[in-house]
DNA sequence: AAGAACCTTGACGACTCCTTGACGTTGCGC
DNA sequence: GCGCAACGTCAAGGAGTCGTCAAGGTTCTT
């Protein structure tokens, strides 16, 4: 649960402080809203892990949030419906509006923790220790190995971490806001320690070979990935 | 459902039968082991795409084979915990050795079928559509990228947004009002920004190209589509 | 205790991007 | 046809971001 980011939606004032107190004290960081439209706002500045979604709330309810982000944001990150209705109607609605989740009330709170960590891991494709590959680039998170063409990196252990991100969410490009926040969590340097961390990484990983892997997207984020080709 | 893989290891014959059934008529093709031991031998034949996974079994456990599955055989196919026992601490250990979901019996064919594909959906990375398509032109907003006819296009940070937006609305008209709210909200730029914007975007997206899809109706707004009739 | 590895910080130039404003063009109503 | 408003075109300026790299301090290893 560490530096994991969640947004939590819910209108039950205490319910919503609960979960929030639990999660925080599991090491994760929550930012809370009490509607939609507030959660409309922070999921488009914000990088989140991970989605708690109440159903039943004022105005738009949870299953139209999460079709919106589906749909409209293409965001893919998990979402786990909380909800007092136990009915099956309302579960298979919950699937089937793009729910990766679903938990009735009351529920206890590990559970909770569990479920989430369950997707978190599935997400981060960290079910098993199998090694990543990206072109000819392979990590190997058992052994903290990386190779390119068969040939063994040497990479600091912040780069190394880095590197995992990129490679686990390949071809998809990475915000600066999401790395910082899994590397660091709150504590994220008050300088710009992650331009020198990628500068290092770009050293080992593509200096010394003939195309580069990892590409910066000016104020969007960073990706790595095969032949993004420039355009004029 | 379809096409699906699925293996079941449940040692009641009555229960396994239902759900053999209830799954293959929803278009998936199951497997039937009644212990661990011919589970084991199985899953290293065959590939299955999710495992409905008992906990009490004859011999060696549901939690168990999990664990095998994970540390010895690193596979990372979801695994769904079908069990009676619906204790906190039992859920927590099928989480805690690998499994992707717990549901406790009796349960609904119906529920488990939804969070069947859920897990799937999810493991294929199909929760969201990947691109969006006008025409010639796609859109990935996971990667950042916009290709038209084949070819990457380069785009500014906000030109890309306004694509997103067009794109997404296709063949709607997208007012002026809406894209500049949903690019700024409260914080719109005192001058025409948009213009500009509209103008680099129309530079990229239709210059290099024979036919334009980026429309301008004065006074309405925008739209992106092919070949749009000229009004009368 | 000495040394190595590592992370952070700061400086500098280069680059990208957004905004702004100027000016020409189109189109519609009168 | 005229005028106004909306739109297309384009360049310049400034804010912010990025690549590069070295120095200092902390932690870990030996």
């Amino acid at each position: 649960m560490e530096n994991l980011s969640i947004l939590l939606v819910e209108d039950h004032r205490q319910l919503a402080q609960t979960v929030v107190e639990f999660m925080e004290q599991e090491g994760a960081t929550v930012d809370y809203a009490g509607n939609t439209s507030l959660a409309r706002e922070l999921v488009q500045e914000h990088h989140y892990d991970l989605i708690l979604l109440d159903v039943m709330l004022p105005g738009e309810d949870g299953y139209s949030f999460c079709r919106y982000l589906r749909k409209d944001l293409a965001l893919d990150l998990p979402v786990i419906f909380m909800t007092a209705r136990d009915q099956l109607e309302d579960k298979l609605e919950g699937f089937d509006r793009g729910g990766d989740d679903y938990i009735v009330k009351p529920f206890a709170l590990p559970e909770l923790a569990a479920r989430v960590s369950a997707l978190i891991r599935r997400q981060r494709r960290e079910v098993t220790a199998n090694t990543l590959q990206v072109a000819d680039l392979e990590l190997d998170p058992a052994r903290q190995e990386v190779r390119r063409n068969g040939q063994l990196l040497k990479l600091s252990p912040t780069a190394f971490r880095i590197l995992r991100i990129l490679m686990r969410e390949s071809p998809k490009v990475v915000s600066r806001e999401q790395l910082e926040h899994e590397l660091w969590g709150d504590l994220v340097p008050d300088s710009d320690a992650l331009r020198s961390h990628l500068y290092n990484l770009r050293k080992a990983v593509d200096k010394p070979f003939d195309n580069a892997l990892l590409n910066t997207l000016p104020g969007v984020g960073f990706s790595i990935q095969e032949d993004r080709p420039v355009a004029g």
